[in-house]
DNA sequence: GTCTATAAGAAGATAGAC
DNA sequence: GTCTATCTTCTTATAGAC
């Protein structure tokens, strides 16, 4: 037995389970297997596996969400760290950026939550929409406001900042797929990381400034 | 009867349907009925439902490399088009960038193709080569081309070539599968492709010049 | 809550007539 | 090459003992 309720590990396994193979492809006696259990005892947990997989889901985004206020990605309103990057923003957004990638690659739920998604988006509309929100518009609300912040304290250059943290987000989920989808690329991909954090700041930064 | 052989219609309707739902949610039935026969027929041309569904991602493939070179993106040298680009290199740009996601988002074989790669690219360590192969890496490597071109020819900043693509790229790659799993939000994704496309230049275009 | 036994149905695949 | 009939296996889910 290790650790956590029955209903819990149920939980933990068929994660991992649907994040690797798909809704379909999970049969509930795997899933019981796994937890060490028979499949018919997994009913006394869940009414079906539609339900488990339900549970899953809604698991998997709120551990997410909590993640995410951890990186204070959610709601953050960002006023107190501007100041912090007036000096040495570069190398604070090379960190920043290798931290961010670094845990969301090798966390267990974000990458389960993030394959999961990639696999399921086309079945459930529901989860098309989580996708975006969760790897797409929050991710860039959250950058958008540091970067306006940063283009205020005339450390980075005026510009559309919602195009600029575009620039700034891609690349970095670019990568992340890719390693999601061939892990042996990683070392290449933390290369390729910083070179763009560099490069992105060097384009961005202000004062030597194009006019346009 | 539409147009084809039956064999060739079954590998169209099977694309289809491996590209909306994914290999494990298809069933043979569901092939054989869209085309308009019985499911033990469909065993007449294929062996069993793997050997189609290879045969599936085969003529995709086949399809999307032709569609490639039609775009000159595969083994594409490019030194003929740089000319064209040494003015009025924002517009030409936009255009490509235009042209290129339009097609790439309603093709229906290589958004078919897109999303099969997408959904089966944690089962088959082969799909998941492939979709980077084809997603990222001769994307990248094509446009590393004209970009080092522009760069020679004195109309782009002197900078890492490889990730100056990857600025100009990732962004329209996140775009892409956005209105992949969102076909609603296509028209602000275009209207952030241009905006993304224009202050893309604006950083990277050559005279109004940083030092660095 | 877990088990064994089993129902009920779906799905892949084959046999053989036409 | 297409059909109907059928086989076999897998899978979800339930029944009921412990």
């Amino acid at each position: 037995m290790k650790k956590g309720t029955t209903k819990e590990r149920i939980v933990e396994e068929a994660s991992r389970l649907f994040a690797k193979k798909g809704y379909e492809a999970v049969n509930v006696e795997a899933i019981a297997q796994a937890v060490g259990i028979k499949a018919p005892s997994l009913y006394k947990h869940y009414r079906n596996k539609q339900e488990l997989f339900d549970a899953v889901v809604a698991e998997m985004n709120s551990r997410y969400e909590e993640t995410m206020s951890a990186f204070q990605m959610d709601g953050y309103e960002g006023e107190a760290d501007a100041p912090l990057f007036a000096e040495k923003t570069e190398e604070q957004l090379v960190v920043i950026g290798i931290q961010f990638f670094m845990f969301f690659l090798h966390d267990d739920y974000a990458s389960n939550f993030r394959k999961l998604l990639t696999i399921e988006q086309f079945q459930i509309p529901r989860l098309a929409a989580l996708f975006t929100q969760q790897y797409t518009d929050k991710p860039l609300a959250y950058q958008e406001k540091l970067f306006t912040l940063l283009i205020e304290a005339d450390v980075l250059r005026e510009c559309d900042p919602k195009i600029m943290t575009l620039h700034f987000y891609s690349p970095i989920q670019l990568l992340l797929t890719l390693c999601d989808r061939q892990p042996e690329r990683e070392p290449e991909a933390l290369r390729t990381l910083e070179q763009h954090i560099r490069q992105f700041y060097t384009l961005y930064q202000k004062g030597t400034d194009t006019h346009e």
